[in-house]
RNA sequence: CGCGGGGUGGAGCAGCCUGGUAGCUCGUCGGGCUCAUAACCCGGAGGUCGUCGGUUCAAAUCCGACCCCCGCAA
């Protein structure tokens, strides 16, 4: 007899376990619940999640409420009767009535080794503190946040270079097998809850736009660790002469710093963002004596270009810097 | 009708408001200089100024339409 799971969720992340789930024999997917339909991006057309293309790809029902701690989505739930719901970056918060439905409870794959990085941005929090690890944690929902006992997890490493949309396809893809082991464990009772260990947790709550403005005092490496972690939004900007400006980079190596002091002028310590052309590298001063190499740089209405077109465009000889 | 910026030799930009000689940085070609260089000096080639139409003696510049690119927003 195969389980039937209820499957909510929204973003991508949430697409390779539900596409798992449709193509396990052991699962029957009753309905798939998603956010409403929205106007989105420039021209602010309407655009359905990535999970609802799923969805209805597979030939599912799919139920978008504006909110599900509503009448009628209870009687949904209650309707579609399913022996669990699988909830992955849904994004509401799911009242105890709910909960209480289906007999093996609401399941949860998180972002994070729990019980930190709780919250709506673990991956995006986890790289921009400068974390080496993370990793995924299933749970049972409960009525806090991220607060439920937590089932299996699995290790991920966070390569040095890795970016908060890199991270998330590899634990997503990860996540999908953890999934079905643990409906499949808590089926034959062979998964015993764990409590958290509430003391020990940490927050990762939703970014905001602001999270993306560089502070050119901190340190290249805490720099970078933000460009990595704050894609692809709200990303990594600075200004420019008033403008917005996108840009990314890398900490230039330290065998380039001694170089780089000296063309900024001996003993003179520049303004932090300071922009200065190293050969063919082009890099911004930051705090604690080290320089970030740029990789792009895109001015509001401009086109991305590369650092050496933006010097050139820009005339910086005056000391251009960022932050202007 | 969500708000806004942009399309100018091969690249990145200025010029547009206040119509009248195509500008800057770089690349490229030729020459020079140097032990040497992503250095410097001299000279050259290369542009239907996104497209179509309008106004004007005259349009990159003003007006209209369309195409394409991008930032915000979500």
């Amino acid at each position: 007899m195969a389980l039937r799971i209820v499957f909510c969720g929204t973003p991508g992340f949430a697409v390779p376990s539900l596409q798992r789930l449709i193509a396990e024999r052991d699962f029957e997917i009753a309905g798939v619940v998603t956010q409403p339909d929205r106007p989105r991006g420039r021209g602010q057309e309407i655009h359905s999640s990535p999970v609802k293309d799923v969805a209805v790809a597979a030939g599912i029902p799919v139920y978008q409420p504006v909110k599900i701690k509503s009448e009628e989505s209870y009687e949904y739930f209650k309707r579609l009767a399913p022996d669990a719901v699988v909830i992955i970056a849904y994004g509401q918060i799911i009242s105890q009535r709910l909960i209480d439905i289906p007999r093996l409870g609401w399941i949860n794959l998180h972002a994070s080794l729990l019980p930190k990085y709780r919250g709506a941005a673990p991956i995006n929090w986890a790289i921009l503190s400068g974390e080496t690890r993370t990793g995924l944690t299933t749970m049972l929902i409960d009525a806090g946040l991220d607060t439920g006992p937590t089932l299996l997890r699995r290790d991920a490493a966070i390569g040095a270079d890795m970016t908060a949309p890199q991270l998330t396809s590899v634990l997503s893809e990860k996540g999908a097998p953890l999934v079905v082991e643990t409906l499949e464990g808590l089926n034959r009772a062979g998964i015993t809850p764990v409590p958290q260990d509430h003391t020990q947790a940490t927050f990762a709550p939703p970014l905001k736009k602001e999270d993306g403005r560089i502070d050119w005092s901190l340190g290249a490496g805490k720099i970078y660790n933000r460009i990595r972690g704050l894609r692809p939004w709200p990303g990594a900007f600075t200004s420019f002469l008033g403008k917005r400006c996108n840009i990314s980079g890398t900490p230039l190596p330290a065998e380039g710093l001694e170089s780089g002091l000296n063309s900024a002028r001996g003993n003179d310590r520049p303004p932090f963002g300071t922009i200065v052309t190293l050969g063919s590298k082009v890099v911004v001063y930051c705090g604690d004596l080290t320089w970030l190499q740029l990789e792009f740089v895109q001015l509001e209405g401009r086109r991305r270009v590369s650092p050496q077109e933006f010097v050139r465009g820009a005339e910086l000889t005056s000391g251009g810097r960022f932050g202007t």
